[in-house]
DNA sequence: TTACGAATGATAATCTTTCCTAATCCGGTG
DNA sequence: CACCGGATTAGGAAAGATTATCATTCGTAA
């Protein structure tokens, strides 16, 4: 850690949007850190979906020194904190189900469980629908994220 | 791999769901093997949405000698085939998103690419049109699976 | 400026998933 | 039913991904 954060964030449109992201940090109860800075800042330019490391790599070129531990702690962090969403693709740590009924899920954001949810309503939502410009849709899901029963009462009794 | 079939699957009505459980591997261009066989009955027989490991884990008290890279193996088989659906959760392999606005994701089932989706009509779906059950749903998102532009015309040219 | 909790970098430890190879099994044939 | 050839498995190891640890450094509020 040893260049200056002008330097670092560059000359760009990058002043107001440091200040921004510091009162983001503070809203959050986060620290405001060059590392965070940049990595926000790679996460916000970025057309794609990146990964943790793909974003790494992008954040080196910045920050040539930053760890890779850094950068899942943090991109984990702002998930937590609600400063950027976290996009559940597939494959790894998947969760499997043979239940041939058509279904959409609730996922909690704690425990990580998984709950059916049957809803006419949603499975009557039409591939066609979507604004797909060349993507062939196969299949819908609909996808609720919160707290299960069990870790609602938990988080209350929490505080 | 010394059991045999009966024993293994017991003698609940795993008779039918052996067989129709071979038609289901046929159609698809799948052996039909006694580990595929019990690691399909313990999914098919789970209310919950278990992952690899679990499944391996329940599978072993029929199949002690079953191997962890087998069940990964054949689950993967079974999503690809469309035997059983992945739910994909979170955290591992996951993909970020700093972007702002409200929307929703395609994503390729061939080679992973997220593609951003904005539509009014999925922003408007409800929290409280779902039935939640004492789930405490925070947000909701749809996704869309199916194969990106690049995807679908590498496809057709495979054949 | 000081003091202290928070954050970082480096690396070890943990998962999770895939690969590899010899041995075994499956499905069809004679 | 016995046999063959290709498909599949067990097991272990390798690879890949993510998290934990800890000494050191930094950021923040007083
Ligand atoms: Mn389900
Ligand atoms: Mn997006
Ligand atoms: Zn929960
Ligand atoms: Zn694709």
């Amino acid at each position: 850690m040893s260049e200056n954060v002008d330097s670092i964030l560059g000359d760009q449109a990058s002043v107001p949007a440091a200040a921004e992201f510091a009162r983001r940090c503070r809203d959050v109860g986060l620290a405001d850190t060059p590392q965070r800075r940049v990595i926000f800042a790679a996460l916000t330019s970025s057309k794609d979906h990146p990964s943790a490391e793909v974003l790494h790599g992008r954040v080196k070129e910045r920050l040539p020194r930053i760890s890779l531990a850094t950068v899942y702690r943090n991109l984990s962090l702002f998930v937590e904190k609600g400063l950027v969403d976290g996009v559940a693709t597939a494959s790894s740590h998947a969760r499997f189900d043979a239940n041939p009924h058509k279904h959409h899920h609730l996922i909690c954001k704690s425990c990580a469980s998984v709950t059916d949810v049957y809803s006419a309503a949603y499975d009557a939502l039409g591939v066609d629908r979507l604004e797909s410009g060349g993507f062939e849709v196969q299949e819908i899901k609909v996808t609720g994220y919160g707290l299960c029963p069990r870790c609602k009462t938990k988080e209350t009794n929490d505080a």
